[in-house]
DNA sequence: CTCACTGTTGAACGATTGTATAGTAAAACG
DNA sequence: CGTTTTACTATACAATCGTTCAACAGTGAG
């Protein structure tokens, strides 16, 4: 036997890392799962690593469903700021709405999932409301800056209200069960939905 | 000793009454705890009942919950079926939408729970696919009637969508957090946003 | 009153839950 | 190279999970 050339028991890395992962593979989880998929268990054997590294790196299960959460909205404000600043047509501002990877059909029970938690959760609580108010404001300002390039006075943060609870409902609606609403049919009731508000605030 | 007079030890009540029971319950450890909270030892403790009538009664708790899951909207119909049958003003179409009990705030968590065993459980996706539409069935007639009402011409059924799925989300981001959104504001928005979409087709 | 029926109990089962902890090993530093 | 640090593994733990099952007891029929 010469040298030892033996591949290292596990994979040692920096903590941020680790953590990122861990984050990803319990996004994985609650997708296929729901909250009761959401186990040590499941998301160490999805991340591959031990049981031990969930209670190392975030303290708690509950700890690492919290980081979750503001992961997930970091990024979907993220999309939002990377789109584009001001739609130039209903068609664009709809797309917007839909457009983030967090609206597809695999998060449903991700979205769920943490929705259930808010509402118990007083942390959970209060991150949302600091989270949900600034996903309003970009929402209202798009609005605003599409409905000046129309010369139309709005009030942008009713309006942004609206469609956010509109997206919501519907992206809702066509997750639960495709065959009674498309996902191209959503879209199209609310653009046809948001071009009769915005008239009639005219 | 003369006569026993003692207390029976359980109540012995018929199979269809002890179901309803069960299925209360079941509601409660729902609201109560989410998903995580709909366990054998908290339902059969909410009920005051032994662990074993769940599986006696409904065979599995899988089938405990599918059958709540068909309560429940037996009465979410019924309810819109003692509503008055065609609303007079767009008032009373959106209170209708937001009287049932079934939204009110204690349910959140019985319906994300419910919406998520409906993404998976084929089941249920049945049994909600059914529900549904006579759901929108009954909506639609309401817009249809009311618009009739007032010599106009709708497409009812786009309509229905359009308003279930926001009242949906309004409802959702009102429970999730009331003070970002109140359900007398909620309302006020699917006020607003209806009479615009009945007048834009006009 | 006696018997059969069955709604009901309560203990027991193995599997799985989240967390604590002792020990291992990879990487950084001198 | 040797030492230190700490990311990591792996086991153990009590608690709880859903289900099974044998025995108990309330109720109506005969």
């Amino acid at each position: 036997m010469a040298k030892k050339a033996t591949t290292p028991k596990f994979e040692r890395i920096a903590p941020d890392e680790r953590r990122a992962r861990l984050i990803e593979a319990s996004i994985a989880c609650l997708a296929k799962g729901g909250i009761q998929g959401f186990t040590v268990d499941n998301i160490c054997h999805e991340a591959g690593t031990s049981r031990g590294l969930i209670t190392h790196h975030f303290g708690s299960k509950n700890a690492l469903l919290a980081a979750l959460y503001a992961s997930i909205y970091v990024k979907v404000l993220e999309n939002l700021d990377r789109a584009e600043a001001t739609p130039q047509s209903i068609d664009e501002l709809v797309d917007m709405m839909f457009a983030d990877t967090f609206l597809s059909r695999d998060y449903l029970n991700v979205w769920l999932a943490l929705w259930g938690e808010i509402a118990v959760n007083p942390t959970l609580q209060v991150e949302h409301r600091k989270n949900y108010a600034l996903y309003r404001e970009r929402i209202a300002r798009a609005i605003s800056a599409f409905a000046r390039g129309k010369g139309v006075k709005v009030d942008s943060y009713d309006i942004a209200t609206i469609l956010i609870s509109l997206v919501d409902g519907l992206w809702l609606e066509q997750c639960i069960d495709q065959s009674l609403l498309s996902l191209e049919r959503a879209k199209d009731l609310c653009r046809r939905t948001l071009a009769a508000v915005l008239t009639a605030t005219n």
